[in-house]
RNA sequence: GCCCCCGUAGCUCAGUCAGGAUAGAGCAUCUGCCUUCUAAGCAGAGGGUCGGGCGUUCGAGUCGCCCCGGGGGUACCA
């Protein structure tokens, strides 16, 4: 908690008859800064009193005492508005990032608990296309976001590498397979197969049944079948492997739909025993009237498990190994409807952990306004996008800076973060148009704006050469950026915790593009190496604050940032 | 049919959870600014019935109800 707010709220509090607590979450930052520092409304007064907010403001202005934080208060309209000692602010907020360096912003709230989450996920044997990056980059997103906040979080890539389609790949393989083909491109040779399958199956129906078949014995641990399996697991991961090595993305587990086929026995008789599953329709199904909801299908006529019975068997298995403090579900809202019912059987199955799931959905991706389908065909692959990315971020570095020396690694952390940027900087529930021209966009804002911006304080600090010191005059950092720069910073901490909260990295990009914009107009304005020492040592500081900032809220998107570009 | 999400400037989005001081950015368009710390930058201009209506309120982009448009889901795919 900002001090100079608790000290408005304990000024407030002498006045007026509220809690504490009440007038806190009163209390509020004035759209312009010339109206001041914090202001404090009086419409609920107003009200309370049946006197105009307006005369109330006046007449609290009036009685108040400023102190040593808070140096002046007065009325504007409804408000009473306040306004802090720059320097003392100033000294609060530089001192405590200094000191703090990377960790500005961090949290023990998380302190001995585990979170985990389940993000990426993709099906084996299919394209890792662009629609997979929300799910990709949110994922990994609030693994760093949570970590920053003291949690031990654990990423799961719950793989999509169990179903009815591998017995349909299988024999694909088998009748037109090709293992040096499948070597060379894992993933749209198993694809072709499939999508072959499909065409082929138009003509021969019976390849249908003899599909089933081989999962049959892929389920049975046919050792054929699952040799096969195994290959095209392995060969999918390397090539999934390969896109998160871009994007910088590590899995602590890759425990996917097959690791919990095993589990689906024993699942089911427990939620028998517990006296929840009945037979509807010749299937197997946990009614959820209870909840609201459509009931929960468990088994299908013939026997087989549906996907809600192995969540919420992976559940049970993850609370098991990991006892989340909360288990998170980074899937899009088409699921929505599933993890209700998944978490709602959880419930009635007197898990009190039922409640610490959630669901972190998010929209679609879409193409010129349709949906994005590996039916359709017109799906981009976000290796693809990647590679155009810093393909166009190589093009760039040749024209500004050609003498750049780690070009390509540059290119790199660049044309990724891009693209990490113009998709994690939209809220999560909106659904997204897929455009060239905006995710390769690198004005404005974007991710290598935020970096040039870095590249740009770095500079400073090489150029200024001299270590930082803590020991400067505050009073020096008057102008009205600057002080706009301090408040901001002094946000930082709980923008993280607000996007933890709300699971919610769009926060933190817009925080940043603030940040930024705001430096930049200072920049711009004022020189801050300068022969005045005093002045020159005193901005330094606030640079470097900003420099650690802006490195450290990039690193909570998963984006890179080079100290030149 | 029922349920959920979205609808803010030509385009892409903040702001909606906790209603308040003149609705903010970016892109695109137009005009300026590099002999001085990185012009991937900065300054300025134009551009808005906040999908529509009704209501609650001293006050609504924000809350409630109804409607329109788009998307998703809705028992044996995931």
């Amino acid at each position: 908690m900002n001090k100079f707010i608790e000290e408005i709220v304990k000024i407030i509090s002498r006045e007026i008859d509220l809690p504490k607590e009440e007038i806190k979450a009163l209390v509020e930052i004035p759209p312009d800064q010339k109206l001041g520092d914090y202001a404090f409304p009086c419409f609920v007064l107003g009200k309370r009193l049946k006197k105009s907010p307006n005369q109330i403001a006046g007449e609290l202005a009036l009685r108040m005492k400023v102190t040593g934080l808070i140096q002046e208060i007065y009325s504007i309209g409804p408000y009473v508005n306040f306004k802090v000692d720059k320097n003392k602010l100033a000294e609060f907020v530089l001192s405590q990032i200094f000191d703090q360096k990377d960790n500005y912003g961090s949290d023990n709230a998380g302190k001995g608990k585990t979170i985990v989450v389940d993000f990426s996920s993709p099906n084996i044997a299919k394209p890792f296309g662009i629609g997979h990056l929300r799910t990709t980059v949110i994922g990994n997103s609030l693994y760093h976001i949570f970590k920053k906040l003291g949690f031990n979080v654990v990423r799961i890539n719950h793989l999509g590498d169990w179903g009815t389609q591998f017995g349909k790949v299988i024999l694909a393989y088998k009748m037109w397979g090709d293992e040096n083909e499948l070597l060379k491109d894992p993933l749209s040779t198993l694809y072709d197969l499939y999508v072959r399958f499909h065409q082929e199956v138009e003509k021969k129906p019976q390849l249908e049944e003899e599909a089933r078949a081989w999962f049959k014995r892929l389920e049975e641990g046919d050792k054929e079948a699952t040799e096969l399996w195994k290959k095209f697991r392995d060969y999918s991961l390397e090539e999934f492997n390969r896109v998160y090595q871009m994007l910088g993305i590590e899995f602590d587990s890759y425990a996917g739909e097959s690791l919990y086929n095993q589990f689906m026995d024993q699942t089911i008789e427990e939620i028998k025993a517990k006296g929840l599953a009945e037979m509807s329709q010749d299937a197997l199904i946990v009614k959820l009237e209870k909840y609201d909801l459509p009931p929960c299908l468990l088994k299908k006529k013939d026997e087989a498990t549906l996907y809600a019975t192995r969540d919420i068997a992976a559940a049970i298995y993850r609370y098991n190994t990991y006892h989340f403090h909360k288990s998170l579900y980074v899937v899009g809202s088409a699921q929505k409807l599933h993890f209700q019912q998944v978490f709602g059987v959880l419930e009635l199955m007197r898990y009190k952990w039922a409640k610490d799931c959630v669901h972190v959905d998010f929209g679609w991706i879409k193409l010129r306004q349709e949906m994005m389908s590996t039916r359709k065909g017109n799906i981009i692959l976000l290796e693809d996008v990647l590679n155009k990315s810093i393909q166009l971020a190589g093009k760039i570095i040749e024209e500004k800076n050609p003498k750049l020396e780690n070009k390509e690694e540059v290119a790199k952390d660049v044309g990724i973060g891009a693209v990490l940027f113009a998709d994690l900087s939209t809220r999560r529930n909106k659904d997204i148009d897929f455009d060239w021209d905006q995710v390769l966009s690198f004005e404005g804002e974007t991710a290598p704006y935020a970096q040039y911006t870095h590249a740009r304080l770095c500079s400073l600090l090489r150029k200024y050469g001299k270590s930082i010191h803590q020991e400067i005059d505050f009073g020096v950092l008057s102008t009205g950026e600057e002080s706009t720069i301090i408040k901001l910073l002094e946000d930082f901490p709980r923008k993280v915790k607000a996007s933890a909260e709300s699971y919610e990295p769009a926060f933190i990009c817009s925080f940043l593009v603030n940040l930024c914009s705001i430096f930049n107009r200072f920049y711009q304005k004022q020189r801050i190496i300068t022969e005045d020492e005093k002045s020159t040592k005193a901005r330094m500081l606030l640079i470097k604050a900003i420099q650690l900032t802006l490195k450290s809220g990039l690193s909570l998107l998963g984006i890179r940032a080079p100290e030149r570009m």
